[in-house]
Parts: C-alpha cells; structure tokens; sequence
DNA sequence: CGCAACTTGTTAACGTGTCAACCAGATGGG
DNA sequence: CCCATCTGGTTGACACGTTAACAAGTTGCG
C-alpha cells in the first residue's frame, strides 16, 4: 500500500539496543546457571515456580504460570524427572491429571542457583541502572506487554 | 558469600516486566515473519545482512555480524539454500572460505518482509513509547551490553 | 443415561541450536 | 622447507521447541 515509515535515528538506536541486550541478555543468563549450577534457564524457571508453590502443581497450572506449550512442558518435565530434580504424581481429583513435585536434590539445586542467580542480574542489569531507569524499564515493559495483548486478541469490535 | 541482597520490589518489577517482555517479544515477531512472510526471525536476520552489504559476505563476517556459532550459522545456510534463498560460492582468496551470496528469491521475499516487519515493531513497541522512553530504553540497553562484555572478558588486570 | 465436545497430557516427526570432533587450508618460527 | 598451530567451515550427536495427532478422562445438553 502507501509508503513504508522505516524507524529514524531514534527509534532505530532503541531498537537495535533492545534487540542486542535481549539476545546478550538470554545468551548470559542461561550460560551462567547451566557452567555453574547445572540447570538451564528454563529448568531454573520450573524449578523456581514448584518451590514457591504451597503445594505441588497440576501440570497445566503450570504450563500456564511460564507461558509454555503443554508439549514444551511434558517433554521437559520427562527430562527433568529422568535427572531427578521433579516427580510426576498421579492427580486424585482428576484421573487424567498430573501432579508434579519438586524432589529434594531439585530443592538443593535451586537453593544453591537462585542467589547466584540474582547476583548476576544485579551484576548486568539491576545495579548498573538507576531508580529513575528501573521504573522506566518496567513501564515500557507493560507498556510492550499491553500491546502484544492487544495483538492476540485482536478486538471484538 | 554472606547474605544474600534479594531484589527489592522496584527491582523485582522492572526484571519481571523485562522477562516477560523479551519472551513475548521475541515469540511475537517471530510468529509474524514466519506466518505472513515465510521466513523465520532468523532467515530474516541472515538476509537482511546480506541485503544490506555492497558484495556476498564472508561466512566467518556474516557470522561475527549475527553472533552466531559457525556451526549454527553453517547449518542454518544450508537449510536456507536448499529453500533458494542463498547460495554459496567458493573463496577465490581463501581455498578454504565459503562466500554467501544472497539469491533473487531471498531478495523478494525480505523485501516483502521487511515493510511488514517495521510495521510490527511500530505497532508493539516504537509507536507506543515516547522520545523519551525511546531514549532512555537504548540507553538501558546500551548499559546492559557494556556490562555484558566485561563478563566475557573479566578483565585483564 | 448417551453421546458430542472439550480438557489434560503424551507422543512422533521435524526444524533448530550447541558442543565436540574433524578436515582442509593458511601461517609462522625453526 | 617443515611442522606445529591457527583459522574457516562442515558434520554428527544430542538437547530443545513446535505442530499435529492421539489417548484418556470430564462435562454438559438432549
């Protein structure tokens, strides 16, 4: 249709700075935990929501809570029980249902991964920027959120 | 190795918001490209240096642009000649190089893409944010890289 | 109740990324 | 020149994510 409006100067540099830190960023983040605490960062994501949990979590709650395909989630999780770090258990309520537990030697792994891991969030992100930059992260964050939202659903109007 | 400093909540909200940002983000765009355009947001990646260079790059250049692995770079250009969109030629130069040259179809297709692409990264990000998030978002991520880089090389003194 | 529609979860097949091993050509000190 | 070493690139094995198909259980409307 009519002509393109490519990104200025501007938008351009934040583009491109997003994009880098977001790649560098997730490059890090999963390099850091697998050399030092044996886990990837999405077994450190599972790991983390089954021990904040009161209790053990049905499968798709939990595929639900990272955002994660129910396929994602099975074959990750066989993975994970097939190292040790989680246990299915058969779901009383639900006879088709799984219930998915946190072992002990999971517990272990994420206690010992979760202060090195905010130590490096501090150490590449959170203490290098200042409040000011914090809360303007975390709006333009939503902001970004509201607007992929927006796009899933595209209105009912 | 004392205590440990958990994030605060301002700090807790602006790396939850990233996160969550980078994962939708990056889901996003690479659905679009892939459903509108048939290309993946790699391929793209990949064509729109090619593209953009004067000559065919050198493998090894195309990989430094890209920060990719040279196997995932040497993997990746196969299944993308075997779709047409590059082609390899041999080095006059260097016996051992490959050159990547980008093919009439790879053009037509991030030609087309591109416009769409731009489009999207308005419509979920730029176009939302003001000058002065804008700013303040390349200045975050120009932070983080920096900080980044020193990790990678823990400095020589 | 009886059956269709939906939900929960697993599996198979395929595309993709990483690591380690490898080959071949380039390079440099003896 | 010769060999050790480095560099550019490919390959194989494996981990991982997505899609589609499927099995099994649940729900709800007739």
């Amino acid at each position: 249709m009519t002509e393109v409006r490519w990104l200025d100067e501007r938008e351009q540099r934040a583009w491109r700075s997003l994009m880098a830190m977001q790649e560098g960023l997730a490059e890090f983040i999963d390099r850091q935990l697998r050399h030092r605490c044996g886990l990837s960062h999405a077994d450190y994501q599972v790991l983390a929501h089954l021990s904040e949990a009161a209790d053990p979590l049905r499968s798709f709650e939990l595929g639900r809570l990272l955002h994660w395909e129910k396929s994602r989630l099975s074959q990750h999780l066989t993975r994970m029980e097939k190292r040790g770090l989680v246990r299915r258990e058969r779901c009383h309520t639900d006879q088709r249902g799984a219930v998915i537990a946190i072992t002990a030697e999971g517990t272990e792994l994420i206690e010992a991964a979760a202060p090195r891991h905010v130590a490096d969030i501090r150490e590449v992100v959170v203490d290098h920027l200042t409040p000011a930059e914090l809360e303007a992260l975390a709006a333009i964050g939503d902001k970004v959120r509201e607007r992929l939202e927006a796009q899933d659903q595209p209105s009912a109007g």
